[in-house]
DNA sequence: TTGTAGGCGTTATCAT
DNA sequence: ATGATAACGCCTACAA
């Protein structure tokens, strides 16, 4: 291993040398301890030392060592963030959030995959153990139980996407985002109306799924008995596509269909729009994925990046006494793709 | 707080004890350096002390403390990777593949953002400085100087998405990728033929998207001149679609088009299946994005994640004495929307 | 094969 | 306000 040999000694070109804390010391003519409070901006050090700390440590292109720092303080100034998948829109965006939070705050991103029902497993062994001062679980990464057991192995998490009563969590309020949805399709007039449910085969009981099917029914509910027939399919693209291509083979095919994911809706519009004789059939999607500007699809906006930031910064923030429930904000994006009967 | 309280009591829910090297040599009756070994499958011990050393370790619920090992061997045992954004398609599939990889290898990942020609600077102060023993720049990141920058300040990097000659680089051939698309839809016959080209604002220049031209005319030049109408455009799908309605408009449409992105590309099929009268018109885009299987695009296939797992294992392995200059395989991939004149 | 002891670069605790 | 000097927990020559 003649890796780790060049760190002290480079017979190659241009030297790194990394100095210490200690040469920086001596160039300012002051103690290593003075050193670390002046270059951490403690308030107990006079302006002129900290001036000439400065100074040296520049001069020497002095950086400190994050991992003595680490192993000193205990404190890792790090966060670790676990998805079970990280090539979605949804994940990709919550660690943009995360991100931008923590490169403000001079925090360090580990990122990790896991697969769905993580327990504190994954944060020792090869996980996170003793690397992160705090993990960010996207999506359903673990039940109830999971939770509570990283609790008590004293992990500090923090979830997106579902509650989880023993840590905080931050959600979008689902059932909300599905009454919006069927509430502006029955305020366009539309009372015969399908529903694209996908099913994820790896969590079939989503709570997010269920959840906005309920608000989308409470609103054709609200406004006298509207029919409503229900397509479960696979949750993606390629489903929405079969679903909605069932829908446009019933003999009296819905003239609105609400998706519970844009993913869906997507495959939903191609087949709609594949047919060259079909009814018009107005869709309402959920998320607000990039593509559904493109698309001009309805769909219910879903803040995600800004729930990776809100993450990230309850993670920062002193730990409250109890587990907070965060719901953001949902709210309808109206494009091209929904119009009245 | 009694500490020395329980040290067998596992199952009722007992805080994390966490022991030092120390105790676990203490417990198995060995010296510290024993257990450093034993724990790192090394040769030189003994089976019966690596499994006195294995078993003791477990029983007291041991695992090293990562920054303490950092620091006394000067491995981190962490690859950054920094891009300029995350959200994109492309940059998630590389993080996707390189975390496939460190997972296996029992590395951690860590992730930053960093605007274009991002130079030594971005891995010195806010940046992986001391955090990582390589890192992945994805895309545009930096130009010939950074990269020849990093270098010289003993930053081990590999690029991904293009060529810089200062280090091993992983990319397509994007020349060929543009040839086979252009080759397939003269081969189908067509004569007629538009361009769809993308320009990030950011990145006017962009090598990939000129090669790609390139590869594309030379194709139609190899079979007689194939008369071509360019169209600039935004970088999104909106630029597609814009573009394409252009295209559209002209007194004699082209009855092909080549996209040199995905996005362009969906921007274009939804232009096209807006019309109700348009005419026949082939698409081909590039990337394989997920939603071209959906689209039903035919386009030239990135095998992206695996660049991604290939950058990983490159950083992982010795550094060659010369950069390797990796160029992968593309494919074209025939869907619906071309067909022969 | 195993043990001893010094060192990795900071931070934190006392003094001063 | 500043300076000694232990920790921090592990790794690695060097010895045995």
């Amino acid at each position: 291993m003649t890796k780790s040999q060049s760190r002290r000694s480079n017979e190659s070109g241009v030297p790194p040398e990394r100095g210490t804390i200690a040469d920086v010391a001596r160039e300012a003519g002051v103690s290593t301890a003075t050193v670390s409070r002046a270059l951490r901006q403690f308030p107990n050090v006079s302006g002129s030392t900290r001036d000439r700390v400065v100074r040296a440590a520049h001069r020497l292109n002095y950086l400190p060592n994050p991992n003595a720092a680490r192993l000193a303080s205990g404190d890792t100034r790090t966060i670790g963030l676990l998805a079970p998948v990280l090539t979605s829109w949804y994940t990709s965006e919550v660690v943009a959030g995360v991100e931008e939070v923590l490169t403000e705050a001079g925090r360090d991103l580990l990122i990790g995959t896991a697969n769905p029902l993580a327990s504190s497993q994954h944060f020792r062994g090869l996980g996170f153990h003793q690397r992160t001062d705090g993990v960010i679980l996207v999506d359903a990464l673990c039940e109830e139980e999971g939770a509570a057991e990283l609790v008590r192995s004293g992990v500090r998490a923090v979830a997106v996407g579902e509650h989880l009563s023993a840590i905080t969590s931050i959600k979008v309020d689902n059932r909300h985002g599905g009454f919006l949805a069927g509430d502006h399709l029955v305020g366009l007039g539309h009372t015969s109306i399908g529903l694209i449910v996908g099913i994820l085969e790896a969590r079939p009981e989503s709570p997010q799924t269920s959840e906005r099917v309920y608000g989308f029914t409470e609103a054709l509910r609200a406004s006298g008995h509207v029919p409503m027939v229900t397509v479960p399919t696979d949750l993606s693209m390629q489903g929405g596509f079969g679903a909605m291509n069932h829908l446009l083979d019933l003999p009296a095919p819905p003239s609105a269909v609400f998706a519970t994911t844009d993913e869906l809706a997507f495959g939903a519009c191609l087949a709609l729009r594949q047919r060259a004789s079909a009814p018009a059939v107005s869709i309402v999607g959920f998320d607000d994925h990039p593509v559904a500007v493109a698309m001009g699809l309805t769909t219910v906006h879903q803040p995600v990046r800004e729930m990776g930031r809100l993450a990230a910064r309850e993670l920062l923030a002193d730990e409250p006494a109890e587990p907070v429930q965060h719901e953001m904000e949902l709210s309808l994006v109206v494009r091209s793709s929904t119009s009245s009967v």
